[in-house]
DNA sequence: AATAGAGCCAACCGCTCTTCT
DNA sequence: TAGAAGAGCGGTTGGCTCTAT
């Protein structure tokens, strides 16, 4: 059975009240027909025609004056994943992942926050995301994904590469011909293999990103419009070229520029694809056995690969 | 063609925080 | 002010799909 946006839906779900879950049901639940598992289209329609007429909020009552056997719980859940209008669907795009990666490092695991400044991105969404493409690549490289050691793999060679990779496609965009071979070049260059296994990377931290830092004014290919700036806080809420000025880190990635730290550019001007530092000051782990050479480096660049290649 | 394993993601849970009475 | 109800959050689960063997 396929519901109304095309998805399968039929009896799917390891909650379906045929299959009986093991989890603990609540006790409102228990004493009730409460539904479970997947929604029905029936279930779909009666919850955006209710909220259509009704608006959205005391998820409770809503459930029951809409004639749902569902938790007020589940409702909201439904609604703001899934059926939400402004919901975004599709692949996670570069810029995306790139917000995610820096807004993670910023706040760590606190989803909904994160999801706030990638419109139409729910929270499980991005979670999912993390879970399921980030935790990999730390797996991957063998290490913690909280760990320093991981993190500075992020912030100094993925998150550049992605900048790099943003530009390129922009720079694509515009002028086909000419930039296919500016992105090969630079792909040329960016693989440690072709570079020579010593020739890796790094500025101190401080030199490269001081923390928390992250801002070139770039225009990236979507422009989002956030609950904030499509509000009355638009200009104010816009960063652009004033985000250095923006002391609120809230306030970094909300309109549709991702904003990258002067440092994240080479002198030329041209994004640093994240490994044109010297490995000597490669701040922490990231030291030669990590980048420059051996099993680890063609780890990395198998999990890099993954980690582009998948989009 | 069949099977196994990995990946994806919708939906659940328990907990905490906020709002209401 | 306290308790109840509602809302929101992060973590987890497991069925479906895709890919590799």
């Amino acid at each position: 059975m396929m519901d109304f946006k095309g998805r399968n839906i039929s009896n799917n779900s390891k909650n379906s009240p045929s299959s009986s879950s093991t989890t603990t049901q609540s006790d409102d639940e228990m004493m009730s027909d409460l539904r479970r598992g997947p929604w029905t289209v029936e279930e779909d329609f009666k919850l955006m025609n209710y909220i259509a007429t009704n608006g959205e909020g005391r998820w409770n009552s809503l459930a029951r004056s809409a004639d749902l056997k569902r938790t007020g719980k589940s409702c909201r859940l439904r609604w703001l994943n899934y059926l939400r209008p402004d919901v975004r669907r599709g692949n996670i795009t570069l810029e995306e992942q790139l917000m995610i990666l820096e807004l993670h490092s910023r706040w760590g695991n606190r989803w909904s926050k994160i999801a706030q400044h990638l419109p139409g991105r729910t929270d499980n969404e991005i979670k999912n995301y993390w879970r399921t493409r980030v935790q990999k690549h730390a797996k991957q490289l063998k290490c913690d994904v909280n760990s320093k050691q991981f993190k500075d793999t992020m912030r100094y060679l993925w998150m550049p590469r992605l900048i790099e990779r943003i530009q390129a496609a922009n720079t694509t965009a515009a002028v086909p011909t000419a930039a296919a071979a500016e992105v090969t070049h630079h792909q040329h260059l960016s693989n440690p293999a072709e570079m020579g296994g010593g020739q890796w990377a790094a500025v101190s931290s401080g030199e490269m990103m001081g923390n928390n830092e992250f801002a070139y004014a770039g225009n990236v290919t979507q422009s989002y419009i956030t609950p904030e700036s499509s509000s009355t806080a638009a200009s104010s809420d816009s960063f652009g070229t004033q985000v250095n000025q923006n002391p609120n880190p809230d306030n970094y990635f909300q309109t549709g520029q991702v904003c990258y730290s002067d440092s994240m550019i080479s002198p030329s001007g041209y994004f640093n694809p994240g490994f044109e530092f010297l490995a000597a000051d490669q701040p922490n782990n990231m030291n030669q056995s990590w980048l420059d050479g051996g099993d680890t480096t063609d780890n990395l660049w198998n999990v890099e690969d993954i980690w582009f290649n998948n989009m």
